[in-house]
DNA sequence: AATGAATGAGATTTCATTCAT
DNA sequence: TATGAATGAAATCTCATTCAT
């Protein structure tokens, strides 16, 4: 009989999902819960969605989208020069997580259960990262003796540890400091020769 | 059938525990699996430990103390120089994982629903090296304008995070190169003046 | 395989309820047992109600709710004079008693373990009765030493007490006989002046 | 190793028993927590008492001994005379339950969930009562019309309800009062022709 | 006789999933 | 398409009881 409206079903349960997984993680977050926060039937849910990591990752894939098309836009309006992309870059990550805290914290947080179930939909990839230090080497304008893929993945964990950490609580590090402190310690910059 | 005989049930308890939450994850290991593991009666279980978080956070407590004392045996061998010390330290971490790497990633690794549930045990306090970072910076050994609680939690993610990414598959690189890796990007080192 | 046929589950869980707590006490029955009785999944009795307990409230609500009803109605179609109207009102308790004798024993009966957790449902209010016994006084109808309020929990706990022991076997006593006696050790009736 | 000293361990056991059960309810004590009160390994317990509802008979043996005995002392020490008998009898027992409240609430509380386990202790006989009214009736002395068995079924019913009631809370009436309506309401008192 | 670690049957409770409406 | 009552496998946790010491 209720049938509330043919809507956007499927963006509400996204909603609801994220928030839910935000506040409790998403080992503590049921699907029943997920679908009477979008005050919808526990079978809408399941016509959308095969399962709570679905949607999961379903969240993290936009996230991860997300992150890329801030990065790649910043990159855009930069120079050239590689020290003010890396900090253009920096300053596109800490924007995008400082505007929606929630998606990155679900994204890259600790407790992925989920990833363990249905296989890891953030593999953190670094390789883009790893060219780019691979090409500055050959360009002779960071040290040769870098490894750069650990570089790029080092460089990566710190930025998703940091940041996590400073979502908990903001007011732990001035967003600008966040800025400088990732852009100093990047390997294209502290490794310059 | 009570009481066979008399043994070591929390070392059992703890070796199997250990075990699990490393190949399957907190969250997909249940407390009859680790009894049964540790072939003792799941009452062995609740007489020992409250319950599977309580002994994960054991495992934690225990392979953090582990580090503790080798960071601190290597830095106690090495000399005082700074390079050489962040190199020593990260060697010591490094060797630290690939020797129990089941309890690094068990302790450090991402999954630990268990946390929410009963409070972190890892802090991950970078607290000491970021004041061994302000006392370099004081000596004008480094950049004045790092920020050292920054720098330390930076660092402390960066090596946290390419460990447990190593770890996965150790033929990613070689220790070696590990090292040099994380001691070159050490704020340390790389924000040296 | 959920959802067989939508039915009234819960008169039906309140029903096995009712049955096994009678034939077994509170204590010996599980909330398995009960699903199973009322021939419904475990799951279903948790849409329900809360716990056992919850379960056991709702039939002692209903009983006191039952008594109360058929006492009012009692004392509605009889005349004003005292003596009758405790008669009555003996008669529509002992009937209700007879009527349903697991209910009966279900809510005044010994071993009510619930209580303990839950808190009291069958408080055994007999403020009405004080009250009723403190008007007669006044109105010199009554010796006047009696105390109302603990004659009134005297007599309650007779009728109950006597109750429960004839619900055992019915063969103990003639129905007649236990509404003259328990009308005749009313305080109101044997205390007259 | 332990054996602590060759002592009254049946007593300790005893004593801690009545005092857990009369703190927590029968249901919710467990033999290890006795065990633990009286300072004995749980072993001990097993070598003293067959279960926890062997050790709950005991209490509630005793107790009934005690009233007993209190009650023939009372009437040894009265007059001949009926209403002094009754009212000397309920003044023991009124003495017994403000003396020994854990013991009376144990012995005759709700919540006796082990009667339903191990067979009723306190079976409440009211035989020699009813014996007593009947040579009451036989010598003209009370009401012929009185049935003698549920009179005293009735009697016990009160005097147990009413003292479980004082002893929630001994506030709630003094305790002539108590007395005095338990004589009033004793069926050879107000049932006199 | 006293001990208490070890046991495991059994009770409670959760939640992903189905399917008749 | 949307619904939500019903389901039961699976997980957690308790506690009476045993028996080697």
């Amino acid at each position: 009989m209720p049938r509330p409206k043919i809507e956007d079903a499927e963006e509400r349960l996204l909603s609801a999902g994220l928030n839910l997984f935000a506040r409790l993680g998403t080992e503590r977050v049921n699907t029943n819960a997920i679908a009477r926060r979008a005050r919808l039937g526990i079978g809408t849910f399941y016509s959308h969605f095969t399962d709570k990591y679905a949607l999961l990752r379903e969240i993290q894939l936009r996230t991860l989208a997300g992150i890329r098309v801030a990065r790649l836009d910043a990159l855009a309006r930069a120079s050239e020069q590689t020290a003010l992309q890396v900090r253009r870059s920096a300053q596109a990550v800490v924007q995008f997580a400082r505007s929606h805290p929630e998606a990155y914290r679900v994204t890259f947080g600790r407790e992925r259960a989920g990833a363990s179930r249905h296989g890891p939909v953030v593999s953190e990839s670094s390789r883009p990262m790893a060219e780019a230090l691979a090409r500055l080497q050959a360009a002779g304008r960071i040290d040769a003796a870098l490894d750069p893929e650990l570089a790029a993945r080092a460089y990566s964990s710190m930025e998703i540890g940091t940041l996590l950490w400073w979502l908990e609580d903001p007011g732990r590090a001035q967003e600008a400091a966040l800025v400088d402190t990732l852009a100093r310690m990047h390997p294209a910059v502290s490794g310059g020769v």
